[in-house]
DNA sequence: GATGTATTCAACTGACTGGTTGAATACGAA
DNA sequence: TTCGTATTCAACCAGTCAGTTGAATACATC
């Protein structure tokens, strides 16, 4: 049961760790780009841009296409779904936790907004 | 402006990108707990934990209280609204573009759910 | 086939990180 | 004051990671 299910969770939070990779998600919410067009803004060599996508991409961030020898990345958002998912999840747990400990505590407010 | 703005954002993705401090997280979820409570299901040592739990406090993600010798760590769920913020940010970004591309390539299909 | 462009592979390096153990601090209870 | 519990500080270590440069691969064009 769920294989590897934990495990992209996991390369997916580790991927948006790094203010480059970011950047690179970004930039990709507005379309597809090659390698030399995400390393263009970033102070650092194609080589490193090139392993910051390799990094999305075994996170489930991004897909790959091919074009001649161009490799245009593009934004896979069902991986930033399942993260918002994660998060959600707890922090709506939390609220949920909260309010009920309001009621509590101020029996007369149960059904507040 | 925005001094550290983007910094604290930073240091919430660095947080969560450790799954020991994520378990941490779910955990406050259903309620604060001490640092030995929270040290407890992991086989490392509540040194280690203690640790996990200020990196967690400098990235906003909880706050801790006094009680006696005893230092509750409460979540605090505005930093992880946060980071859903900047997900959801570029994810509608890129949902927003994908559907005008497909009413461009499609134009009979404006108004679908 | 030779050249140029886009991308990746490989080896190396310095910095950071998560873990450890041992000592220190803070506080309540006896 | 002494003892026990909760937590943190400090020093250390091994592994990981983001960056580098140089060589290799893949493809289009000349």
């Amino acid at each position: 049961m769920e294989p590897d299910e934990d495990d992209r969770l996991d390369r997916a939070f580790v991927a948006l760790a790094d203010p480059v990779r970011r950047a690179i998600v970004a930039r990709l919410s507005r379309g597809p780009a090659t390698v030399n067009e995400l390393a263009a803004p970033h102070p650092i060599s194609v080589q490193a841009v090139s392993r910051h996508i390799h990094v999305l991409e075994e996170a489930g961030l991004v897909t790959r296409t091919r074009d001649a020898q161009r490799r245009p990345v593009h934004l896979a958002p069902e991986a930033l779904e399942r993260l918002t998912a994660w998060i959600d999840r707890y922090r709506l747990i939390h609220e949920r936790r909260f309010r009920s400990l309001d009621a509590l505590l101020d029996p007369d407010e149960k059904d507040r907004p």
